[in-house]
DNA sequence: GCATGTGAATGGATTCACAGCT
DNA sequence: AGCTGTGAATCCATTCACATGC
């Protein structure tokens, strides 16, 4: 449909920008809290490139995305900028995610620090088998029933759901979690799930992964 | 240094394949093994596109990369396609794995049935806390004592090393794991890693992706 | 002077379109 | 006829280089 837009409009314009550019504003914004945590009052485009072996002008592209925010002659304001991030990243509310599949995977993604952390917020796990439900991750977030996820997701305003089930089953999660009215969801199962338009999937492919380092170690001993 | 080579040719050539074109070659083994396993012999570019939302072009190229594989006005062989993707990716011989970290991330990385399973084997746990030596995964993986991660590796003859630890421990582990000699390392940790020459690193990046969909969901709010 | 913000140039990846083989 | 393999064209991301403003 509609591809026209005015590339980059400095005010507004949502949605134009890249997979790429939200992944390095996410990597600018921890580096901006530590900086802060540090006391450091303002940071170049220089200094942030040199942090992560980028191009000092990508970080001024990217940053620029929402506008100015740098004073020319003296570089970005630490505190002003990261605020400004995590309100445009939509991090300045909590996120509650709920983790369909109470295995292995779905028990330590319960308890993984990083995300019952600043913004995000793991409300439950879901599961199907009646040996798991009722029993709790080590940290204490409790395994409920599968069949319940609409009215779970409804109660809990659940914003994210977790694909953390075998390839078979992913799909069908990604559906339910669709159907009862999730927008995002990221997916762990070793599948590409066919997507809904306005649901958008991430997915974390571990085995990709494996697989790309052993292509490289596979060069590496050809090498030599 | 030299970054003059003939593009593409036909045969020999390596490491010049690009991080997205292996990433989507592991996505094609996997279907070709499914395929495989429901007896089909042949397959086509398109039908292959088909499957995976992409180009019937994108996919011939990424299949070229390696000589011609394909037969003209029939498509590819499965079986031979996925045998020589498998032997390309390096994945015809079992890649060792160690995990640093006994935490939760770690314990259910140790346990997750997508690892031990073709071609890849978790070989055991690295920590530094004396209580979770010794410890097991529920999968009977153990935990080893940190201190002798170069003779672990040199005995159990690891090649992947995985970094499930925190951010702040990350850098250590990752040069303790190439100082031991490994090539390839995958790394959980939120953060980025200063990486030597010939030792790869990945990232898993869970918050990214997190922020990611949250940048979405905020779009999704403010847009209607 | 110094660092941002940004058009223009470059580089890489994807797609098109068709020649060439079966 | 059908489908691969691939140069040419296109699209998108990154980098350069400089005008702009503190």
């Amino acid at each position: 449909m509609s591809k026209e837009r005015p590339t980059n409009s400095p005010t507004g314009d949502r949605e134009t920008i890249s997979e790429l550019t939200t992944g390095r504003l996410s990597v600018y914004l921890r580096c901006l809290t530590f900086l802060e945590s540090v006391g450091q009052s303002t940071v170049s485009s220089a200094e942030l490139a040199e942090r992560f072996h980028l191009n000092s002008a990508q970080i001024r592209k990217d940053l620029a995305c929402f506008g100015e925010f740098g004073t020319r002659g003296v570089g970005y304001n630490v505190t002003r900028l990261r605020d400004h991030l995590v309100r445009e990243l939509g991090l300045d509310r909590t996120r509650r995610v709920l983790i369909a599949g109470a295995g292995n995977l779905g028990m330590a993604l319960a308890d993984y620090a990083g995300f019952n952390d600043h913004g995000f917020e793991i409300t439950g796990l879901v599961d199907n088998d009646p040996d798991k439900i009722g029993r709790r991750s080590r940290s204490g977030i409790e395994v409920l029933p599968w069949d319940e996820l609409p009215s779970i997701i409804r109660e809990h305003q659940v914003d994210i759901g977790i694909v953390a089930v075998n390839a078979e089953a992913a799909q069908t999660v990604y559906d339910a979690f669709a159907d009862a009215g999730l927008n995002a969801v990221l997916n762990f199962a070793p599948t590409q799930l066919r997507s809904r338009s306005g649901v958008k999937v991430k997915s974390v492919d571990l085995r990709i992964n494996l697989e790309s380092l052993s292509f490289h170690l596979k060069n590496v001993e050809d090498g030599g």
